[in-house]
DNA sequence: ATGAAAGCGCTAACAT
DNA sequence: ATGTTAGCGCTTTCAT
């Protein structure tokens, strides 16, 4: 059994009244010094650790955030989530992490048990897959703040955090214009995605008025994808430069170009979009376009408190990118 | 204001009693089959949510696990962090993920926080300056199962699950031996590490058997200081072999050997003990030693199950370990 | 088959 | 300065 200190278990032993040694605990001005004193030291001997269900079922506010995401291992989330929880600590708050799979169903379950535990908040990813996102709107309903990132919605409705997908696909994409790289293989994640969407459109802009570039775009769904699709473009023509859309993209692509013994940067440039790990791992190392997810993380918490406290929050905002240079131009 | 649907509001608008409505609602066999139906009907229409806290403060079993671990973004651990979530989630429990920042402080205060939650079980990584158990002995007097896991106190009264370091560490060397290698490079961790001291002692203890084979040793603290570490070494001798005894020192000696133009297996063959993502991205992949944390997930949050219902459990338990063979020999 | 009532631990309005 | 009381939403024992 636990030892579990209650202020009646304290009121008893003091033989004062539980709402007195509440009062004594919180410092309330009404309470004498001594009362206070023989509390809190009382509170201190027998480890009192205030239940914080009790609290949430009287007060109704769980201090604790849902934070719903396809998968806590995946390259990108973890340093979002563990700036999150960082923020979240700070600022006395608890972080109840639930991973979809990339499921939809998983997600509503999730997002139910976020319901139950009753949060304060959720911030939430969806899924690749999330066509109905009704549940979220319960959410909304229920008047419990979301933030969505990364993967968002087209819903306007919803506040969302996103990595400046348009703005950095252009960084990446002026760069190699200027390095008057004039063979292009640009390697794209999964079609249906929006980030793929929005980085993609972004991209070929840029080279839409640089008529001289040829461009090659290719589409692949996963880290061996990107390398199968890398190799077979490579088996048929060596570009100058490869721009790789992430992270994953990146190392599938990168194992081709080692598996082709190409040099970088004397046989082939390369460039990516990227949360700034991945592309320090390589020799020479990559130059990339930063996509951070430690600062999507800080700028998800702000607007979340911004929206706990009722302030209006803008619906969509962006992270700022930022160019990072390695030796592979 | 939330549209918080309860039984109370439920049994109102049915005009029958909270208990009766609760009862319904767990399929009770005293109920009968009309009013089950009216009422579950009614509470899928209000889309009733039972409340956590409510639920929780009754029962005193509030069905969330506390994880504890120095930083979640950290290569290993949100490997470990998905399996047991995954499992949580299967068994219905939920996980409230804290980070100690590999600082003992704040591993103190997210002790005091699981208190507060009132969790039903603690999985905790202990951080490499954590000097005073104290905290950890309150939980268990406090009665909640706690598993450490991957870095775990000395003490034998708590119930660990560990890789299986020497295992490992013998595994690696005896392969070393096998391939008939003279010239080995052994790279290891921060030495006031007990996983450093575990493997290294291992490691040694094969090649004393093989006198003719000449052993260099030498400790890096972080990626960076690996790449340092075995430049340095490289720029006095190549060796045929490099060991590794983590991801983080493959990364940083897998940059001094490219960078020194070496070509694998050719000039040097590398082996590494690995939670088994980060060899697969070199070209060709490298050798290594599996030791999983998405195995090491699910053997913790067996062990956490067994305590919670009172089984005893064993004292250490280790996570089995493979060799994968890459191309890197 | 259903209801009444007590109580989990805490807070806060309302006494005194 | 301290006590009394009601109630947050739920479960469960004990009636009926």
């Amino acid at each position: 059994m636990s030892n579990n200190t209650t202020l009646k278990k304290i009121s008893q032993i003091l033989d004062i009244s539980i709402s007195t040694v509440s009062r004594a605990l919180k410092d309330h001005p009404d309470i004498s010094a001594k009362t206070k004193q023989k509390v809190t030291e009382l509170a201190n001997a027998l480890e009192y650790e205030p239940n914080a269900y009790a609290i949430n079922l009287r007060t109704n506010n769980s201090k604790i955030f849902g934070l719903i995401v396809p998968d806590i291992s995946y390259y990108f989330y973890n340093t979002f989530i563990s700036s999150v929880e960082e923020e979240c600590r700070k600022n006395n708050y608890s972080l109840l992490i639930l991973q979809s799979g990339d499921n939809p169903e998983t997600e509503s379950a999730n997002i139910k048990l976020c319901r139950q535990n009753r949060v304060s908040g959720v911030f939430a990813c969806i899924t690749s897959s999330t066509a109905n996102i009704e549940a979220f709107y319960k959410l909304k309903e229920a008047d419990i703040p979301l933030i969505f990132f990364d993967k968002v919605p087209a819903d306007n409705s919803f506040s969302k955090v996103c990595i400046a997908d348009t703005e950095a696909a252009r960084l990446a994409a002026e760069f190699i214009v200027q390095k008057q790289k004039k063979n292009v293989l640009g390697l794209f994640g999964n079609t249906s995605l929006s980030i793929t969407q929005k980085r993609l459109s972004s991209f070929k802009e840029v080279f839409a008025e640089n008529a001289a570039i040829n461009l090659v775009i290719a589409h692949a769904i996963s880290f061996d994808d990107a390398y199968e699709k890398c190799l077979a473009c490579l088996n048929t023509h060596i570009p100058d430069t490869i721009f790789c859309m992430s992270d994953e993209i990146l190392i599938g692509a990168m194992r081709a170009v080692q598996e082709k013994r190409l040099h970088i940067p004397k046989d082939v440039s390369v460039i990516a979009l990227s949360n700034g790990f991945m592309p320090l791992l390589y020799v020479p190392q990559i130059t990339y376009v930063e996509t951070s997810g430690y600062q999507l993380g800080k700028l998800a918490f702000k607007n979340m408190m911004d929206s706990v406290v009722g302030n209006t929050v803008e619906s969509e905002v962006f992270v700022p990118c930022r160019l990072v240079e390695g030796a592979s131009f």
